[in-house]
DNA sequence: GTAACATATGAACAATTGAACATATGAACG
DNA sequence: CGTTCATATGTTCAATTGTTCATATGTTAC
């Protein structure tokens, strides 16, 4: 700590979220950050999925596919539906499309 | 593998980008799931900050805060100037602030 | 009841990661 | 040159994380 940043400081911390939320925040990014769920986010786009279409669309096993959409439903990133015997996934709203559309932007340029 | 869904998975599948495209996604978002950016990039949200500054501001040493730095940087989502013996760090363009605006809605409903 | 199918959950293990510490680089000044 | 200040980098280590395997739950049909 060297020079004086005390005025600037005090600005930048009033206009600052609480700890908390910030927590929440990047605990929220956290879920997007894996290549999987992403893909699972993706397919869940424009229509609802079942847990073995997702897992055969990924070429994954059933589990790997179910953890990580009770990853996703404790984020409320989406939302599931049963059925008879077969369960339902689809995104729960639009900030989910949202964010990923932003974050493609951003790759893409 | 159960019941059948060929039909549907053949057009979600024709849908999704290629394999890179969504690992570099999650990749991106990954850099976003951590507190400590998180902050930085909040602090960074008016005006650019000097290393000592944010490391100040956010209480954690010049090392930590230069290490997420580097991570950012390299992520593409904060730019450095370098001005005698301070670097000074900014957004690097105005999708960050739509990624964390885009985040907090979420999670404030 | 039980058998079959779809999904969920728990434990274990390899791989990744953020912070701390020590050290290195780079710039200004005497 | 050497010293000081600001920042960057390399290494180590504890903690977190994604997948696999085995098993449990829930639903339908017989």
């Amino acid at each position: 700590m060297a020079h004086d940043h005390s005025n600037l400081l005090k600005h930048v911390k009033a206009d600052m979220p609480k700890d908390e939320t910030l927590q929440d925040l990047g605990d929220l990014f956290k879920v997007f950050g894996d290549t999987t769920r992403i893909k699972i986010m993706y397919a869940l786009h424009e229509e609802e999925l079942c847990v073995c279409a997702i897992s055969e669309l990924l070429n994954m096993t059933q589990s790997a596919i179910s953890h990580q959409l009770k990853t996703l439903k404790d984020a409320n990133l989406v939302a599931s539906r049963r059925e008879g015997k077969t369960v339902y996934y689809s995104l729960s709203d639009d900030h989910v499309k949202s964010i990923i559309a932003e974050g493609y932007e951003h790759i893409t340029e």
